[in-house]
DNA sequence: TTAATCTCTCCAGTAACTAGAAGGTCAAGG
DNA sequence: CCTTGACCTTCTAGTTACTGGAGAGATTAA
């Protein structure tokens, strides 16, 4: 398999796969002769377990550690659940953090008529 | 007032301070015979403004298109309500990517019995 | 005078890609 | 055989919004 075809069968951008080998998070392919990579469903594997875990907003290191622990026959659950849980405090830190300025926006907007005179309470609140 | 003092008052980092004339969001400062920027309360109400719509995620160029309605006597309600709507948008709509990325991992992590194990439904998921 | 605390500019780094340039490779059609 | 087009390569640089640090000058207090 060219690049192309990893790309397309890992639901991935071929500049993504490239980065991801440059930076080390999956492991470099090999080359043709003329020097093209060359991907196995292995290495496409381990991309697609990349981008899911990217789905939910892991980290590249995050990545890095989930793909490892994922090849690792000796791994325990517990330390999966752990960055897991990681994970999701943040993102219930993130929906509080949005929760709050959806309500404070929220109100402005509602509040600000939207007509062609220069009163705005958005404006008076920012300033 | 030096830029810590005005650092300070405005709430934000001196570099941060320095950043915003540097990219033209705020004017630049005049400066002292030695160099030094100083900042007077006009300068600094101009970086609280920008505070405030920053901490409610507006992007910069956003935020210099605030800055120039806050400051044009002839400015329609309509046009800050807009802006503030597109805003809200996204904030709704980030909220919706993460109560789905939140319902998604808090169930596999609730399912991830996270002992000494292997086995785990997380890494199950992700592969 | 000296030490501490500003302040200045400029360069580089962050996260995770993405765009584009310049150039080599491959397969199909004429 | 040659060309055309789609592919591939590397490299540099840009994105967002700052942040850190180096090296050097200015100011202030003791």
């Amino acid at each position: 398999m060219n690049i192309s075809a990893a790309s397309k069968a890992a639901g991935l951008p071929v500049k993504t796969v490239r980065y991801y080998a440059d930076i080390g998070l999956v492991d470099a392919p090999s080359r043709s002769d003329a020097g093209y990579r060359t991907y196995d469903d292995v290495a496409v594997a381990k991309l697609v377990f990349v981008r899911r875990s990217r789905a939910f907003g892991f980290g590249i290191e995050a990545c890095r550690e989930l793909l490892s622990l994922y090849q690792d026959q000796d791994r325990t659950s517990s330390e999966v659940k752990r960055i897991a849980s990681k994970r999701l405090e943040e993102i219930e830190e993130k929906q509080r953090e949005l929760q709050s300025l959806h309500n404070e926006l929220a109100h402005l907007v509602t509040s600000c008529r939207g007509d062609h005179m220069p009163d705005c309470p958005i404006l008076d609140y920012l300033g």
